[in-house]
DNA sequence: AGATAGTGTTGACGCTGTCAACATTGCTGA
DNA sequence: TCAGCAATGTTGACAGCGTCAACACTATCT
């Protein structure tokens, strides 16, 4: 809380780690992010870290914990600007989804991937990754109401979406598509095929 | 090529290493695939797979390019089946890939991953994985000649329906996916919807 | 039989995560 | 005000890691 900025103590070394983690995580991936490159390059012992996370693991579920508030803060803003509109609400939420995977690749693969992370449950990341879901639930509950889309399991068709859209972030971010390929477009055909997929009669 | 099994020369190591790492990869991931552990395991010392490969680096891209060799024998073996039959063929695809990679999570992450692979092009890798992509394209195109399916670009066709199994597949593997839902009942709704969202005739 | 190339081992280096012991600082209550 | 305590940061140490150089053994070719 003191705002010194002094010699021995650093004033807020817990937020300095996590954004100094995410950025080096931007920068070359999880492989990078290093104890004792953390502290080197915040002007801190190999070991400061551990007064404020219990491992590393830790330390990257915080930082997959803030990138899923991030996400889900990108996604409301899609919710407000189209108040309650059409279907092409679904199609937005998409594409923004699918940027913020291009936009912070090693932050997304951490948040949606096992390795980096300990393997053991994490409650807290679970949860907060559940709500993003049940969000997109409840969005094709209101889509089958208004009978823009087939009734059906509406959590089975959030995995469908959610898998179409994942899927397509992750071959991008790991350079599985070709470079000649129009992004935009491709990004457009899958939301498009998915809701054409989708759409109420027949 | 000498039968020994002996002291000191172990025979085949190269195989046995390849096997090896296969086999701890889907034990417990990538990340407990170590080159002491290896040696320990085959009984052989720390350094001895450098004798047969660079660095770990190019054992792990052996090891993901014979998961690519088995994936492909999985798909040919599909094709076989089902001489040229409808389009239930490309159903089978899907549903025969996703099972793949339930079945072989380790390799599936690492065939698809960079992180654990180094981080230069692999031309090696990317010529099976784009070898197994172009026929994909190939099957669309010739869907389009049927007329069963909307004349888009297929390889665009192709990369929406990778994405999406590839996405189902990930999200099942790092286990986004709770435990409770119809697994191979989310697989063909996958597969129904990315069908029906291609499907010609409006 | 002796040379040579192939294969496996050992020692060593610097890197890593982590813990215990210690140092310094800020804050709280008498 | 100041003693003491909790919070925070540092240093030393340990085992495990990938990797290289030097060395040892073995199979094979002449």
């Amino acid at each position: 809380m003191t705002l010194d900025g002094g010699a021995y103590h650093h004033g807020d070394l817990r937020a300095a780690l996590l954004t100094e983690a995410a950025a080096m995580i931007d920068e070359g991936g999880t492989s990078i992010v290093t104890m004792r490159a953390l502290g080197r390059r915040l002007g801190v012992s190999r070991s400061a870290a551990y007064r404020h996370f219990a491992d590393k693991s830790a330390l990257l579920v915080a930082v997959a914990t803030a990138g899923f508030d991030h996400l889900r803060d990108r996604l409301e803003a899609v919710g407000a600007d189209v108040p309650d509109a059409g279907i092409g609400r679904l199609r937005q939420f998409g594409e923004v989804y699918v940027r913020f995977a291009l936009e912070n690749p090693g932050h997304y693969r951490l948040m949606y991937g096992k390795e980096a992370i300990s393997r053991q449950d994490l409650p807290e990341l679970r949860e907060v990754a559940n709500g993003l879901f049940d969000e997109l639930v409840r969005v094709f509950e209101s889509y089958q109401r208004g009978s823009t889309i087939k009734r059906q399991d509406p959590r089975l068709q959030a995995y469908v979406a959610w898998g179409a859209v994942h899927g397509l972030a992750s071959l991008l971010i790991e350079g599985q598509i070709l470079t000649d390929v129009d992004v935009d477009g491709l990004i457009r055909r899958t939301t498009s095929t998915l809701l054409d997929g989708m759409r109420a009669g027949r």
